[in-house]
DNA sequence: ATATCATATGTCAAATCTGACATATTGTCA
DNA sequence: TGACAATATGTCAGATTTGACATATGATAT
């Protein structure tokens, strides 16, 4: 964005920033998330390559069809506890966790 | 199994880590909590390392210090979420992160 | 089109986790 | 020894997350 056009914002009374910023999240919580989304991707890309359903996902985990279903859909009241033991039930590995976890965002 | 009734058995007496079996234990669960404690080993190593007290990394979280004690400690009440956000506090990469969860432990 | 299976969304009581606080214990100085 | 800082432990009310359930939407057959 052009610096006039910050001014010319915050003349009109906005505050020009990141959206981090907007919301109020401190650094280790952006990071924090950045990690949810990355693992979240890797256990809908496991699940499905293993054909499995988010049912069948869900009765293992003893958990519901619905939870797996925010937990995908990277609903933020979904704890990185259960999205690990997701992705362990799945059968990744922690090799395969680690290198997901170093890996840019796509 | 839940994290009550295992608080429950310990408190009666019983040893947690070494009756996995007995206790029903799934292989997920096995495979997070092992992977707690790898990190939470980093936690106090880096925090250590900085010449930082509980109490400031608790500040810097809007934690408390009895929180980190028993995050340090292990308490099986204390979340992922809230290691990672302790670990990104004290400044670990995602590449570090990914090494230590890929390393063996001690 | 309709039956069927998979996924998404909304709600909620119960389970779990949280920061806060008090207090105890440990370690480290003089 | 005693004072002091750091860490540990226990408790708890309030906040968050949970599985369960109902129901909606989507996808894919016949």
């Amino acid at each position: 964005m052009r610096k006039s056009k910050i001014k010319a914002l915050e003349k009109a009374g906005w505050r020009v920033g990141s959206t981090e910023e907007f919301l109020n999240l401190s650094e280790e919580e952006v990071n924090l998330i950045a990690l949810k989304q990355k693992l979240i991707r890797l256990v809908r890309e496991t699940r499905t390559d293993l054909n499995m359903t988010q049912t069948e996902l869900a009765k293992s985990l003893n958990s519901s069809q619905s939870r797996i279903a925010k937990l995908e859909k990277g609903s933020p009241d979904v704890t990185l506890d259960l999205i690990i033991r997701a992705l362990f039930k799945v059968g990744i590995s922690t090799k395969k966790l680690a290198k997901v976890i170093s890996s840019k965002n796509a």
